[in-house]
DNA sequence: GTAAAATAAGACCGAACGGTTTATATTTGT
DNA sequence: ACAAATATAAACCGTTCGGTCTTATTTTAC
């Protein structure tokens, strides 16, 4: 069982983490976590050493919900289409139904931190590393057993794949629409039938 | 010729804009601007009633910016694939050499607003449409002409187009590696050879 | 049950925030 | 040259920022 200390770090973390992932590190204040935890100063500071700490467990915590979320849509799948496709299905209305009020966390924190913290800039690129090496084994595999042709580039369709999608996550989320990502979703599944196939 | 008021705003904005586009709406402060401008409150105060005025003024002036390269590479071909491809070289090594500094100001304003700033993100809106008609009309041009397959959707291969484009800025900026985003751009390259003619 | 240790409360801190004001100086167009 | 427009400088405002510290309370281990 958790240590009451464990249980209030992660207490602290679950609330905060979607206000990081909506508003971002800058405008996201300790106020806002005092008052979404419910807590006093004290009891924050009592657990974490200083805002930048919050920020990111809070980016590891929503970056986990998301591959554990994906994990589970990937196990129940055995064919590397089959994969590729429960992906995209998982991203379906994405920008309305995230796994984390605010979005993508990948995303928002990519951007949000590229040019100004350093800290939150070299976990995000961690997970992204760990996003595209999953996809790739997946293309890999799909190459490996004929399901997918010997001319793609695992490499370059995994980057192709991520990036389309988060670029599709924006463009929903900007414009209200979740139709935008879920059109580019069925583009892709069509191209992962036919580019991919032949 | 600009009065010395218009002369005056422009300074500002354009010592601004790349501000905003690299940290974002909250982390830029007013002291930021007074530095970069090195004027007085006073005076960018006389010019601006506050900063939700400047900060949307500069990523007006960002995008009217990217607008402007576009349209010169644009008017240099006459093909739909010759523009489409003159948009892609128009990205090669984006993220380390942005129109303006801190990168696609569509994509930054779009993940640090879509939650909080609604004057911001409205702007942001505006321009990612005027983009998405502006790459469906070349398509819909190509499709007309004989040069693109009739059985393309003009407005999903837009949306698809440029998602790519700026889930690949997205990723090469985290990385701070531009190749992820060639790769990408190569890829796109190949697909409009292959899959737009077929 | 109790004492020691862990945890939370909340007043407090200096600094920075966006923004205003006023008096002074400098440009500007005519 | 002169009046109007514009910019400077700096004091000032109330608020909020991230963070500290002392005190009080709650857990925990024995």
């Amino acid at each position: 069982m958790l240590s009451k200390a464990e249980r209030t770090k992660l207490f602290i973390i679950e609330k905060s983490a979607p206000i990081f992932n909506t508003k971002g590190y800058t405008a996201t204040t300790m106020s806002d976590i005092l008052e979404a935890t419910g807590m006093a100063k004290g009891g924050i500071y009592g657990n974490f050493k200083n805002k930048d700490e919050i920020a990111l467990e809070a980016f590891e915590y929503s970056f986990n919900k998301m591959r554990e979320a994906l994990r589970f849509v990937l196990k129940q799948q055995n064919t590397s289409a089959g994969k590729l496709t429960a992906i995209l299905d998982f991203y379906h209305d994405y920008s309305v139904k995230p796994v984390i009020t605010g979005g993508c966390p990948l995303l928002n924190t990519a951007i949000d931190v590229d040019d100004t913290l350093p800290f939150l800039k070299e976990a995000a690129a961690k997970g992204l590393k760990e996003m595209l090496a999953a996809l790739k084994h997946i293309i890999e595999q799909g190459i490996k057993y004929g399901e997918f042709s010997k001319k793609l580039n695992a490499g370059n369709e995994a980057e192709l794949f991520f990036a389309t999608i988060e670029g599709g996550i924006m463009m929903s989320k900007l414009n209200d629409n979740p139709e935008i990502l879920n059109r580019l979703l069925e583009n892709m599944k069509q191209q992962i039938k036919q580019r991919f196939k032949k």
